[in-house]
DNA sequence: TTAATACGCAACTTTATGGTTGCCAATTAC
DNA sequence: GTAATTGGCAACCATAAAGTTGCGTATTAA
């Protein structure tokens, strides 16, 4: 199941931040590197995760890649959840609507 | 940070079934069990994975112990994954009015 | 053209994860 | 009271994941 990749790539503190630093804008692997503590190569592992589960895309860009995020990702983890509490919220309103039938 | 550790209890088949199952209300270990194609204990580890997470609850009636879906663990995932699509529909709309201010 | 920058690839280590089996305790059913 | 059901705990195994280092290759800058 692709949603289940896609919460898996989101499923980690170090990708979850590439995400939020992928927010803003597109940027290189070495600067997306700056200020994590880890090696070049570990941070790429973890921009492949992300690509491999359609959640970010780089462009090569003369001798950079930019990396970018994937909407369409997060719209489909987004609608996997939804369909999560949908049913939920369907139980609560029959709940409700159980307690005002007793009153 | 909890939403990545939401993100990963989710991001797993197995678990994302389990979640899917645990929608339409409560149900017990073996319950949970069935059809999966797993040792109850395996289903069990996974179910403590959602639990750690906050995406699960469970509590024992009588000899068996009833598994629910905790709404709260989604509400925050959402609001994640909304925080990170959120700047990126703000990009959008600029864009937009960059383009048209062009034509 | 030489040096520096930005990456990719591959090997390796350590630790976490997903799964198994075996056994024991508590609860319910007969 | 004895069986069967439901679960928890612990040990164990195989594989995947997260990280490292070393080295090679483009691309840009001096």
């Amino acid at each position: 199941m692709a949603e289940a990749e896609i919460f898996a790539a989101l499923g980690d503190a170090t990708r979850l931040h590439l995400a939020q630093r992928l927010r803003d804008g597109p940027a290189s692997l070495v600067r997306l590197t700056e200020g994590t503590g880890m090696s070049r190569q570990a941070v790429a592992k973890h921009l492949n995760t992300m690509q491999a589960a359609g959640l970010a895309a780089c462009e090569r860009q003369g001798r950079e890649s930019l990396w970018r995020l994937q909407p369409e990702a997060l719209q489909l983890a987004r609608c996997q959840l939804d369909a999560l509490s949908a049913a939920w919220d369907v139980r609560l309103e029959a709940l409700r609507r159980h307690v005002e039938r007793k009153n």
